[in-house]
This record gives C-alpha cells, structure tokens and sequence, in this order.
DNA sequence: TTAATACGGATATTTTTTATCTGAATTGAT
DNA sequence: ATCAATTCAGATAAAAAATATCCGTATTAA
C-alpha cells in the first residue's frame, strides 16, 4: 500500500499557497523550483488541484496557481481524494463468487464480511485526515521550528519577481 | 493507493483454514482450486503468512498449511502487514529539506507536520484492522447468508480427499 | 525408492506510477 | 489590433512496481 507520491508536492504546494491569500499566486516554476522538483510532474499535481477545485489556474503572462478556498475549507483528505481519485485501498474481487462452491450472484448483493471490515477502517482513515486542514499545517509551521521556514520562504518569493501578485490590485503579503 | 491483492486471498484462506483446527489443514492446490486462482501466486501469499508464523507449513507427501494460531489471535491487520510489510503509505520525501529554502538536516529531526497527520491517520487504520480477527469473519459466515457458503464448502472439502488431514490420528472437521 | 508436496530464488508479464513533451489558450505590450 | 511571451492542459514516453509464473531443491509419507 503506497500513496501517490504527488500528494506530499500538493500538499506543500497548498502550505505555500496559503499564506498568500486569494489575491496573490504563484506561478507553476516558482512551485516547482521552491520545492527542487520537476515542473512538468509538479504541474500534473497542480492539474488535478484545480480540477477537483482546490486551487485556481489563471493562464497568461502573469498566469500560476492561487487557492481557490479558504485553507480552512481544504482538508488533506480532500487534497489526497484530487490526487489519488475516489477507489477505495481495499478492492474486493469477490472470491465468493468462484471457485466450486461458488455463491450465484444473485445472493451477493451485500460487500461480504472482509470487505464491509476494510471499508470501516478506510473511512476511519479518511475521517482523521478530514479533520485536518491547510490552515491546520500552516499554524503548525508558524510555530514548530522543525517544519519549512517561514521567513526564508518570505524573503526567496518576494525576490522572486515572476511569481506574484497574479493580480493586479491591492493586497499585501502581511498575512505572513 | 492500493493494497497488494494477494491480501484478499490470504484472509480468504485463513478464514478456510480456521475451522480445520489446528490438526487439519490444506494443501496448496485445494486452496488454490477452492478458491478459482492460480497455485503458483496463491503460493506466494501463503509463504508470506508461513513467513509471519500465521501458518504452519507440512512438507512432505500429504503436506499443507495448518492455521499457526487459534483464530481469535489473528487480526486482519496481521495478514496484511504480513504480505505488505510494515512500511507506511505515506513516505515524507523530507521536501523541507530540498529547495532554495531548504532547512538544514540539524533540524529535521522531528517528522514535519504533514507526517504526522498521516501517520495518527493510518494508526487508526490499522487500529480498526487489529481489533478484527479471523474469529470475527468466520462467525460472520455462520449467520449471514451473503458470504461464503459454508456448508458448500464442507462438502467439497471432504470429497477432496488428498486435502486432509495433515497429521493422522484423532480430530474431526465437527468445529463447523 | 518413489511419489507428492512445500520452499526459495529467478524470470516474464502486466499494471501503475513517474516523468516529459507538444500544442492550445491567455495576457500584456507594441 | 497584432505580436510575442508565458502559461495551462491533454497526450505521450520512460521507469518502477506489482502481479503472475516457472524451475530446481529439500522434505516427508507410503
């Protein structure tokens, strides 16, 4: 059992984007280049954030990626659902039904015992990870020192002309 | 993400073996046939198991799998680290370590945040999977009429008679 | 001794994941 | 309004992993 490994790159890249507000975005090489990954897999990531509505794409000259919610309203799981997609871990091939002593169809309406148990444990997984946000990671990195850091990651964006704002307007950075 | 589909096969097997006691057992090609897959893999899960002390394995000309332990010891979480091993679904690349901001190695000694949510997430996961244990699945048979056909399945156990026993001398298949 | 069986490693096949590329769309400036 | 620059997005290729299989060896009962 192994997860996309795209789930961890979307993740930070939700963090990142985070404090930035709904005004402000980052451009998919600023993304790419901030984490030391490749654009073109990072970008595969960001693709499926924006199709499942996580974050916004704006194309153009002064196109990239802005969160589309606030980080309290995008939870990981949701993040793990827009990468990895809805299929349970557990896939039931319904042994039940081959074999010589086959059950006809017609009584296998009903997941069977090992598969009800599987699917209780994913949705006990699935709740726990639904009940942590964006916003949730982001207050652990303001505090805890062992995460990414805040300011260094300040200080390399605002040097980073290419990457922001999205939008012209006002709108600061103070969020940080 | 996906769990490794011998998964399925290996519980299936286990909830055979329960009710053969621990002085009968199973060959590999009555599992196997009994079940509708091929020996060759079906072999492979029941190393595995054999490996983790799930089952006892006969060599021998009237050889087989034995259940190892009394069922109510073996939870569905221990069949499936057996055959997937203990290595978690989420693997932290240590992202915060790589890019123009990265930290330094000093610092990341404590998982980051992220970690750690998925790893309290697939702690209840396989939570729920130990408190489960083959005992539970078989008694499920018993009484639900969309499982396994128990009584099927006995019939064709006996007919089949290079299948059992392991071990001569006393004992009897009365435990269904 | 013979036949039957499990074990272990080595090998093919398939699927999934990872990574990359090319084209279409949008924006800002000329 | 057109052009050039920059981006997103779908499709395509390479790598990795899982799945499935085979064969030689060791073991046991008849």
């Amino acid at each position: 059992m192994r997860l996309a490994q795209g789930i961890e790159w979307a993740i930070h890249a939700c963090t990142l984007l985070a404090p930035l507000g709904r005004e402000h975005g980052l451009s998919l090489t600023a993304l790419a280049a901030f984490h030391g990954v490749a654009a073109p897999y990072m970008a595969k990531q960001m693709q499926l954030l924006s199709a499942a509505g996580i974050v916004r794409s704006s194309r153009g000259a002064t196109g990239g990626y802005t969160l589309a919610k606030p980080p309290a309203e995008i939870s990981l799981y949701d993040v793990v659902r827009a990468i990895e997609g809805p299929a349970p871990a557990f896939r039931c091939t319904e042994i039940r039904q081959r074999g010589p002593c086959a059950r006809p169809r017609s009584e296998c309406r009903l997941p069977c015992g090992i598969a009800a148990a599987f699917a209780a444990a994913e949705a006990a997984w699935r709740g726990h990870l639904a009940a942590i946000s964006i916003e949730d990671i982001v207050a652990q990195l303001r505090t805890g020192a062992s995460d990414m850091d805040l300011g260094a990651a300040l200080g390399w964006l605002q040097s980073n002309a290419t990457a922001l704002p999205i939008r012209s307007g006002g709108g600061s950075m103070q969020d940080f």
